[in-house]
DNA sequence: GTAACAGGGTGATATAAATCACCTTTTTCT
DNA sequence: AGAAAAAGGTGATTTATATCACCCTGTTAC
């Protein structure tokens, strides 16, 4: 990781981000004094499961899995976040080490900020507060989701579920790469490689999709949410 | 459902909840003019999926069963809120329709508040605002828990799971009686009726658990524990 | 009063997917 | 450049657990 152009790099994503930019001029000060902006490159951790919590992390742009690793090697992989949301808010608001990893999957830029001036700014900006709680509520119906899929659905439905989460949630678009290895996203539908790789090329050649190597296309979406309800 | 002794019961939670209880007067007057208190009894539903939401729910007494339907009566609990805790607040605040339903399992006691009051105070009260995103925090991470559970561990580490989530987290005690049907402790599991019986019957003949009928009290904490973490 | 259903339970069977054991190709490292 | 490691892939085998098909008991319903 490495810090970039400072001052003047913070001030421009306050300004342009969702969440910022309606902040008043003290609130932005505040900001832009007690944080810093930095980039990571692909495969790059930015904070690590059972390390003690100590900041509040934008993500401006790039891409971000977040993990839990269990022995055993065995991980799971809770969400993607992609530009303009943060990343670790519940873990740093419930315990003092974090419950869960973050690595960059992509070149990402973050804007770590002091967790105390984060703080005051919940206190007494009730806006930001309210932004907050919509974001963790909408989080949390996603992981909702999520154990209901790995509760009920089979891997066909599972491994629909990815494709979906992928293209309308990441992507916006029907059509795109993996950013991540097959076993990657094993881990993001809950099974293994082999599993997933055999899964996704009866897809391939049911041309439900389109696949070679990690670009993806989905060809037929009536099927692949017919799929992913039907488990 | 039936509405209880209006006025002085809201009073009279306002003044005892821990989340109400430091609010100023002012906050406190508009909680009690704009919510009700209602006595649900086991069984009954407050809220279901796919229906509107449209107050804030904090549960006084009792216990609340969250699940998620899907169809062909596949349900997962998702969690057991028990008193002192808010019901739903995460639906209300990312969805116009509740994304689950919430029923009570024993009698219980709910104050139902209007949501434009609610969020209000979110705005006005830094510090109920603060509250409410460590809860949400918090829940956030127990999914996340439970997802790894569902993806990783076995069935015998997930009952041993259940087992520790109700009586540490729910009765604060290792004996305690279930409050829901075999049927419904497996969808708290993530497993079927018949697989939740037959391996708890094991871990009653291992002497891990003493069960006669609802009654179980743990017996070996170790193992449990060790099933739990060894999955 | 007895039918019907919900709850608890058991055994036999089927099956989805994990695991194991490889192989090939591509990328990374020194 | 060549070795080592990571990524992609395939087939055979094993296994945990869902499913099916029942049974019994107690409660609720008409």
């Amino acid at each position: 990781m490495k810090v970039s152009d400072p001052k003047n790099g913070i001030q421009e994503v306050l300004d342009n981000s969702w969440i910022f930019k309606d902040f008043s001029a003290e609130d932005k000060v505040a900001v832009a004094e007690n944080s810093s902006l930095v980039r990571y490159h692909s495969k790059d951790i930015l904070f690590r499961q059972h390390t003690r919590t100590s900041h509040a992390m934008y993500v401006v742009s790039g891409l971000v899995k977040v993990y839990k690793e269990s022995g055993a090697g065995h991980s799971v992989t809770l969400k993607i976040i992609s530009g303009n949301q943060f990343v670790g808010l519940d873990t740093i608001y419930a315990e003092s080490e974090y419950q869960y990893s973050g690595s960059a999957i992509v070149d990402t830029i973050v804007l770590i900020i002091d967790f105390g001036t984060f703080n005051n700014l919940v206190l007494s900006n009730g806006r930001f507060a309210l932004d907050l709680i919509r974001m963790l509520s909408k989080d949390s119906l996603y992981i909702f989701q999520r154990l209901n899929s790995q509760t009920h659905k089979q891997l066909p439905g599972r491994i629909a579920d990815v494709l979906l989460y992928l293209s309308e949630e990441i992507f916006h678009s029907y059509a795109f790469e993996f950013p991540l290895t097959r076993h990657e996203l094993a881990e993001l539908a809950g099974t293994t490689k082999e599993s997933f790789i055999r899964t996704i090329n009866e897809f391939k050649h049911d041309k439900i999709i389109q696949l070679e190597g990690r670009k993806v296309e989905i060809k037929s979406l009536d099927i692949v949410k017919i799929l992913s309800e039907l488990g």
